[in-house]
DNA sequence: TCGATGGGTGACATCAGTGTGAAGGTCAAC
DNA sequence: GTTGACCTTCACACTGATGTCACCCATCGA
């Protein structure tokens, strides 16, 4: 597919869809006219960096971990650095976190709110 | 406490702290010789704002949503208004999908380090 | 009293993620 | 064949969160 179709499905910027290439966590094939074009893998994989742009991570930590966590395991198996071992399990660490920071404070705007409906109702 | 403690037990920059009064997610009160003094709570203050920064949230969100998480809260309850409401929904709806997305890449990582652990041992 | 340390402001730099626009090529449809 | 939609690259600019540096004042201990 093409960048445009892409960017619809994705409901992301053509703009970035090329920063992001550019940084290389997705990549791209060209047709004999120079156009973009992209397997539809790449739609779930644009979802995916997104959602992890999102959530904090820079791209550059992204470009990292992404192999480790679609494509075929076995293959990149050999790869594995013990360097690429150790940044793995800061960035978990680091996710665990994350959530537990997330889930606190989406407790509390919970309760918050559940507390305004109350005063509402009360009054 | 002055600004050099607060750092150090926040770990966070000296900057840091200025900015963050600048965007009004802390306060301090001066000394007399314009040093800033900060009251025991705001350590905690600084560790949430950390943490909300770290997550994604910008200082514009922080901010608005900050008094609704520690603060007493039924001295607020009188001044929400129907936007704020709208407000803290959105921001909790985004923080659960940012939770989604997180705990199910922390799961990928830890399911790829577990699969690499074991070709480690079984090679 | 001097020097180290810590505090204050202000300005400029950096980096990532974006926005936006110029200038030009491709192609389908009318 | 020209228009309009879609694509290309290049480049400049902004914002938000930080780093860093310059310059000056305050406090304290030797």
């Amino acid at each position: 597919m093409r960048i445009g179709e892409l960017s619809t499905r994705t409901r992301t910027p053509v703009r970035l869809l090329r920063y992001y290439e550019e940084q290389e966590l997705i990549a791209s094939d060209r047709l004999p006219n120079g156009y973009r074009d992209y397997e539809e893998y790449v739609v779930d994989r644009v979802l995916q960096v997104r959602g992890l742009l999102d959530v904090g991570l820079p791209t550059r930590i992204i470009k990292q971990i992404l192999p480790c966590l679609n494509s075929p395991r076995t293959i990149h198996m050999p790869y594995v650095t013990p360097d690429m071992v150790a940044t793995l399990e800061r960035e978990r660490d680091r996710m665990a976190e994350k959530i537990e920071c997330l889930t606190k404070n989406h407790q509390a705007i919970t309760d918050y709110l559940d507390a305004v409906r109350r005063n509402i109702r009360a009054s």
